[in-house]
Parts: C-alpha cells; structure tokens; sequence
DNA sequence: CTCCTATAGTTAGGATCCTAATCATATGGC
DNA sequence: GCCATATGATTAGGATCCTAACTATAGGAG
C-alpha cells in the first residue's frame, strides 16, 4: 500500500467500477455495471498472471508452455506424443512442436521415432528433463501457493467453484460463433 | 505402467486436483494441493479468456490491445498522450507505439503534435473511432455480461473481492524478484 | 495392388507484447 | 550560452502461440 506513486492507478484497482458505469451509461445500455467490472479484472488479472508467470520459469531457463510440458510428460509417466501433449496443453499441435525443439535442444526432452505407427515420433523426458523438475519443485509450487496466500481455505473452495462457472461462460461463448444448429 | 491415459479430457476440468496432488507427493512437499489447483485453474482460465477475446475483437477489425486504447481515449475525453495510455493499459510505450501505428491507419485515431512539449505526440480519437466504439457498444458488452451470466449477484461481488485479493498475491511476487528498482 | 483419403507432425508466416537501443527535445548546472 | 542528463516516443529484434499449407505414413475401396 501507500504506493500513491502520484494520481491513483493502482493496477489492482484497474478498472474501476465508475469506468465501467461511464462507458455503459454513455451508450444507454442495459447491461450490469458489476458484471462487466468482473469481466474486465478477470482479464487484467489474467494478463498481469501470465507475465508474472513467464518471468517466474526463466528463472529456470523454461517459458509457462515449455514448463507444462515437462510437467504434463512427467504426470504421464515420462513418455507422449505431441498430439497428446497438445491436446493435454490445450494448444496446437504446431506449438508443441516448437516447444519440443526448445527442449529437445537444451537436452530436457528427446524425440523417438515409434515403431508401430511411422509418422508418431514419441517425446520422453531425458534424465535431465526429470532432474530440472525435481530441482524446480520446492520454489515452483511455493510461488503458486504463495499467489492464493491471501485467501483462506474455504474462500479458496468458493473461488474454485465461481471460477468454474465463468470459465463455462467463457467456453460457451466460443461455441457460439461455430454452432451448427 | 501408468494409468492408461484413457482420462477424457474436458478442458473446464484442467488441471485436476488429482494431478496437483500427485504433482505434489511426488517430492513429497508440504503444500496445499487445492491452493496450487486454484492458481493453476486461473492460469488456465486466464489463457483462455485471452484467446476468447481475440477472437471476439477481431469480428470487429480489432484485437484486445487496440479496442482497450479506443476505450481508455474515450473515457479520457478523445485526447491522450502515449505514455498516458502506456500506463493505463498497463503495457509499454513500445506497445502502444505499435497500437497506435495500427489504429492510424485504419483512420480510427491520429497522431497529433504538441505545442507545449516537441517531444510529446497527443493521440485523438477520430470520428470514425467514435463511430467504431459506438457500433460494437452493445454487442461487446452483452459479451461481457454472458461471461459472468452463470453468478448470482452476490456471487459476483464474492467473486470480485478474491480475485483482488489473488491479484494482491500476484503483484506480491513479481515485487519479490526487484525488491527496490 | 493401386489410389484416394485421413492422420501425425512439421514448416512458414502472422499477430501480440516484451526489452534494449536510439532519436529528438527539455531542463538544469556551470 | 553550453553541455550533461532526463524524458517522450520510436525502432529493432526476440519470445510466444496461432492458422494454413505441406510432407510422410497409414488404411480402406475397388
């Protein structure tokens, strides 16, 4: 607090409830004021957490994307295609491929040709790629509890739970441009 | 020799707690597994808002960046400088920059000089700007609404005070790596 | 067996936003 | 007035992830 680095702006306190009510009343809209509010936060918010994020994991030489895949590769008993991996990441397959090759060079990952299906090329995870994530755990996993710190145990439950609500509104959003009837 | 990955793959479901956890035994640390599903869920949800919100921009000619500098300009009387913008968008000078150039373009603001600093360059809403803000107004907005349209509302301002809170706990870490810039 | 289509992965090129370096203008000490 | 430093904006180049097009292999119809 007392950052007062001159007039307001906080970040956390963009944008403001009087910001949304100005742009709605400007165009006579009938529309919630406090829906449009959350709306605008939750991508602020969202935003602010994937730099914060990307700054976190190179401390370790990783990006957000190339650390889920480790992760993904050890939670699947070290060894995916990358059509799984994509599908598991929610990203294109062309990502996975990107990120592989990051990873393949720095030796974390290796890709193996399959020998029951020609075009499958299986990625597993090197000694290396497993010692990177036993090195990153114990700082990893305190950085993410340390961002819901703030919130007590049963408030983390009932933000789990809104989330996931708006998290269906925002899928069915999505789906609403390519719904065939 | 692990499960079979038959596990279906419902993305509002990703990550599972089950996934945390076993995350978390697996160097047997001493965390709250739901904590760390929470922050792992909104990094999910954040994505994908952002995703969701480009493709919503774009029907309009527009990406989230650019209709954020329209609507900040508006809301500040049709006239800022950049590095005012900068700072309420939260990015950079560069960014803004590179929004500006495209906006110009497209006719939807101009670069003006200033007489009282030669080094500052005010940005202005033109009228066709205006007129761009005015036809997505409704339809923007009712997108915005249907995204928080499964909370209560009381559940919204539920929602809004620990989203704020978690916001707190983000802008906490990135403070942690630069204690004093 | 041959051909046509489907699928796995990669490549090419675009959009976004970032950091660092640069250019031009202001400002203040001497 | 002159020069060193600070500041506003831009440019250059990098990272991320996307769509679309392409290559190679698999598999079924005839």
């Amino acid at each position: 607090m007392n950052n007062n680095s001159k007039t307001i702006h906080d970040p956390n306190a963009a944008p403001t409830l009087a910001q949304s009510q100005r742009q709605i009343e400007r165009y006579d809209l009938d529309v919630d004021a406090q829906a449009i509010l959350v709306a605008a936060r939750l991508m602020a918010a969202g935003a602010k957490l994937a730099q914060a994020s990307e700054i976190h994991f190179s401390k370790f030489g990783l990006s957000t994307g190339r650390y889920r895949l480790l992760a993904d590769l050890e939670d699947h008993g070290g060894e995916e295609l990358p059509s799984q991996l994509a599908e598991h990441l929610g990203v294109t397959r062309a990502t996975v491929t990107g990120l592989i090759d990051t990873l393949a060079r720095d030796g974390l990952v290796a890709r193996r040709a399959s020998a029951e299906d020609g075009r499958q090329r299986t990625v597993v995870l090197t000694e290396s790629g497993a010692s990177k994530l036993r090195e990153m755990a114990a700082e990893h996993f305190a950085w993410l509890e340390s961002m819901v710190g703030l919130l007590a145990i049963e408030e983390r439950s009932v933000f789990l739970e809104l989330l996931g609500r708006i998290t269906q509104g925002i899928s069915g959003l999505a789906n609403e441009r390519d719904k065939q009837s």
